[in-house]
DNA sequence: GGAATAATTGAACAATTGTTCATATATTAA
DNA sequence: TTAATATATGAACAATTGTTCAATTATTCC
């Protein structure tokens, strides 16, 4: 039997010992803010259409990238660097062209889970 | 040899054929921005800790989530809204008690593959 | 019925976001 | 050196977001 859940005398009905339990299993401020901008990061669609290029091509320069998605470099360029800062895309710089990818397996694994949840939605 | 990527007299350094390649592949418009809708869903700490919690134990109440996460029941019922609308948690009425949880094993499995790759960075 | 509790909702507000446009920096070619 | 190309960046703007506060709805207890 559950504490809280059935008709008692309490004046609420918060069930204390789930609150004590999970919040002892919480993660820091920072964890959860460091998390929700991971997400946050992969939350525009531009950015999804960037980072779903990089994962069907491996390596992509602006330029490229603009033109797959067709908008301005300009645009794109922004974009990139909130990935860059996020660490979801690496690049290296070839002469005056720089190449993007994905930063890691990790990044591919969860842009893979998360096309999977929309396909199957 | 790729082309396009050597010097060469092209007046810029554009793939045509990468470019091309990964436009036949690209999803619709709807489908990137159903994307993005679902990581941004994840990409507010307080949602973060809400889904968080719902890993943790499985059902919640509003007011538990509340008491868990140290914010207003209002605050809560809001996102909660957010996460319904975008079917990452379902929830049960019992009484005037609400319980939710996640909607189903595919957000459970996005969430954990988030959180691997931010305790691995 | 009336009081209390749980949750939802709407309005309002500051804060953040993504694009465009113009400009700047860096590299290459002539 | 000068012109062209590739990318990056700063300012500005509308649009969106997340919270708070107050009010509302729905249910239960007396």
């Amino acid at each position: 039997m559950k504490e809280g859940r059935s008709v008692n005398n309490a004046k609420t009905f918060i069930e204390k010992e789930k609150v004590k339990s999970v919040k002892k299993k919480m993660k820091t401020e920072r964890f959860f803010h460091y998390l929700a901008e991971t997400f946050r990061a992969m939350s525009d669609p531009t950015r999804t259409k960037i980072i779903y290029a990089l994962s069907e091509e491996n390596e992509l320069c602006v330029h490229d990238i603009a033109a797959i998605i067709g908008t301005t470099n300009s645009a794109i360029s922004h974009q990139l660097r909130t990935l860059r800062n996020m660490k979801l895309v690496k690049y290296n710089k070839v002469g005056r062209v720089t190449f993007y990818s994905l930063d890691d397996i990790h990044i591919n694994n969860l842009f893979a889970e998360g096309l999977r949840h929309v396909e199957e939605k």
